[in-house]
DNA sequence: GACCAAGTAAACAAAG
DNA sequence: GCTTTGTTTACTTGGT
């Protein structure tokens, strides 16, 4: 089951000749149009606006995209945060130049302005050249959490560094930003296609923006087979029709091979030296449809190859040091024309001697390894007392701004009332509580919080909510699911008759809800009988429960 | 300060 | 071997 899931990545089209990089990178450019923000508009957006691009050939070693602008890396350092508190101030200004060479040598780098969205710390995160690994690294700094590729980035991670790939995507706050290397091909986590599937439909329709990689991406989603399935999408001609073209390829079989040839092409890499450096273009309009011939405008790579030499790549610290001082080391080995450094060692020098044949410059870096900044206290300015918006379920959105707001709109016992009873039997699963809680709140969509987390912990430490074997009756009935513990329910019901359910102190979170349920729908669903049941066992002592357990079972 | 409800973080384990 | 689901403990916060 779920290792169908994991293939279900752009990685594993990767070596099917049946895709081009073209696609790939329209693939990227996509989902960078897709890509979620806040509400507020960011500084970035504007400064760094995609319509304000006009150049076409644009020299960097990376680019960050966010959903409607675009930053080309030129340092080897890139932080990334909060540095404006009103829109305004920017606006006055103008948008930088992304012509201009803004080469930055010293250890600060440059800064990518995210403000004023409050969901994003002053100093969020950093992303930085790797001098031992070639990597590129992404660095959280600040508290306000952060995901890549949709996984948060636990606290623990903090300050350190976390290797970048080319099309991972990094969530600040809410921002999701697209990280794009120019010699390389995009790869789209699985995790974010799954995410980015639904959208890509509705915004490109079902032939992906007249992509056969998205199309193939679409046709194997467990969304579209859903779709499918519960007769939202009945018939798919242009899904089809793919399936008739290519009936030699499906992309899981192919997904098999792939993995292979990868494992291969890795070890090949690590002996050969053999780098890239490539100079970024951009057309007027990235997401233009893929012409038949897939010959699509879209942002395009045009890379140069050149040896290094070998092995200086992954040397110990110190002799890396003292190679890298020496300008020599990069200096061109061959007297092929204007040639750039590759970009697995950007260093300033490299990207002067792309602008200006003459590498002079000097200026380089002192070379001690970078240690990113210590934390500086985050900001706890405007945390005082919070007050949640309150929000009630149904259809779409109901909460509210629900911007920088650190917690969940309602205590979590209230929520998880709420879908219980949002299913005609009062009994729902877990991924169902998540998928409610998503469908109906907007805190839940855009946080970095865990805050599956605490769902579990309240279905599990709250006495109100019982966990019930699933029922049989559908053939798949593996699985537990949830619902208003026995006991529980009789308990309110009594006091509901006697007309003070409204007052109860011990579990008001859960009451209030069951409460709003008895005025509209004048009972609430009983759990139904699952048989068998050896009697509750709730130790706090497992190894004891254990024992019980196996008693029960030897009878 | 004691107490409580609620929430966060995380360790751990069983199930799938 | 991985993710999901569930249980539990420790600790924090805000309110009474
Ligand atoms: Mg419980």
């Amino acid at each position: 089951m779920s290792s169908i899931q994991n293939k279900f990545s752009s990685e594993h089209y990767l070596n099917n000749p049946k895709y081009t990089l073209e696609q790939f990178n329209n693939l990227a450019s996509c989902v960078t149009s897709i890509l979620s923000s806040v509400d507020v508009e960011i500084a970035a957006s504007y400064q760094y606006c995609n319509s304000k691009n006009k150049s076409k050939e644009i020299k960097a070693f990376a680019k960050l995209s966010g959903n409607n602008w675009t930053y080309f890396i030129k340092t080897l350092k890139v932080s990334i945060g909060r540095n404006t508190d009103k829109i305004d101030d920017v606006r006055g200004m103008a948008a930088f130049d992304t012509d201009a060479p803004n080469i930055t040598t010293d250890l600060n780098g440059s800064t990518i302005d995210l403000g004023p969205a409050k969901t994003v710390s002053r100093k969020h995160g950093i992303i930085e050249f790797n001098r031992e690994t070639g990597n590129w690294d992404l660095i959280i700094t600040g508290r306000n959490g952060a995901k890549l590729n949709y996984k948060k980035i636990k606290t623990h991670n903090l300050n350190k560094r976390i290797p970048l790939s080319c099309g991972d995507v990094i969530d600040m706050g809410g921002i999701q930003m697209i990280f794009i290397l120019p010699d390389q091909m995009p790869i789209i986590n699985s995790t974010c296609l799954t995410h980015f599937i639904p959208k890509l439909v509705t915004i490109y329709g079902l032939n992906g923006n007249n992509n056969p990689l998205i199309q193939d991406l679409i046709k194997e989603s467990s969304y579209v087979k859903e779709q499918i399935k519960t007769g939202h999408l009945q018939n798919i001609p242009v899904l089809d029709n793919i399936l008739l073209e290519n009936q030699r390829f499906s992309p899981i079989e192919v997904a098999e091979k792939i993995t292979e040839i990868k494992n291969e092409d890795d070890q090949e890499l690590d002996s050969k030296a053999d780098e890239t450096i490539a100079l970024i273009t951009t057309s007027t309009d990235p997401i233009a449809p893929l012409s038949p011939e897939h010959k699509g405008n879209v942002l395009e790579y045009n890379t140069l190859k050149r040896n290094l030499p070998v092995g200086t790549d992954r040397l110990p610290k110190k002799f890396q040091i003292s190679s890298i001082s020496s300008d020599k080391q990069y200096g061109p080995k061959s007297t092929q024309v204007t040639e750039p450094q590759p970009i697995v060692r950007p260093e300033a020098s490299s990207l002067h001697t792309v602008t200006d044949s003459n590498k002079s410059n000097s200026q380089s870096f002192s070379l001690q390894t970078v240690i990113p900044p210590l934390q500086p206290r985050s900001e706890s300015l405007n945390n005082k007392k919070e007050i949640r918006k309150e929000g009630t379920p149904s259809d779409g959105d109901n909460d509210q701004t629900a911007k920088a707001q650190s917690k969940a709109p309602l205590p979590y016992g209230t929520l998880i009332t709420q879908a219980i009873l949002s299913t005609e039997v009062g009994v729902i699963s877990l991924s169902d509580i998540y998928e409610f809680l998503l469908k109906n709140y907007e805190y839940f969509r855009i946080t970095t919080a865990d805050w599956q987390n605490s769902v579990r912990h309240t279905l599990s430490l709250n006495s109100a909510f019982q966990k019930i074997p699933k029922k049989k009756i559908s053939s798949k009935g593996k699985g537990m699911v949830w619902c208003i513990d026995r006991e529980y329910r009789a308990e309110f019901l009594k006091k509901w008759e006697k007309g003070y359910a409204n007052k109860s102190k011990k579990n008001a979170a859960v009451d209030k809800q069951l409460l709003i349920h008895m005025s509209t729908h004048k009972f609430i669903p009983e759990p139904y009988d699952n048989e068998i049941r050896p009697h509750e066992i709730r130790t706090q002592d497992m190894s004891q429960a254990k024992g019980i357990a196996d008693e029960v079972q030897q009878q």
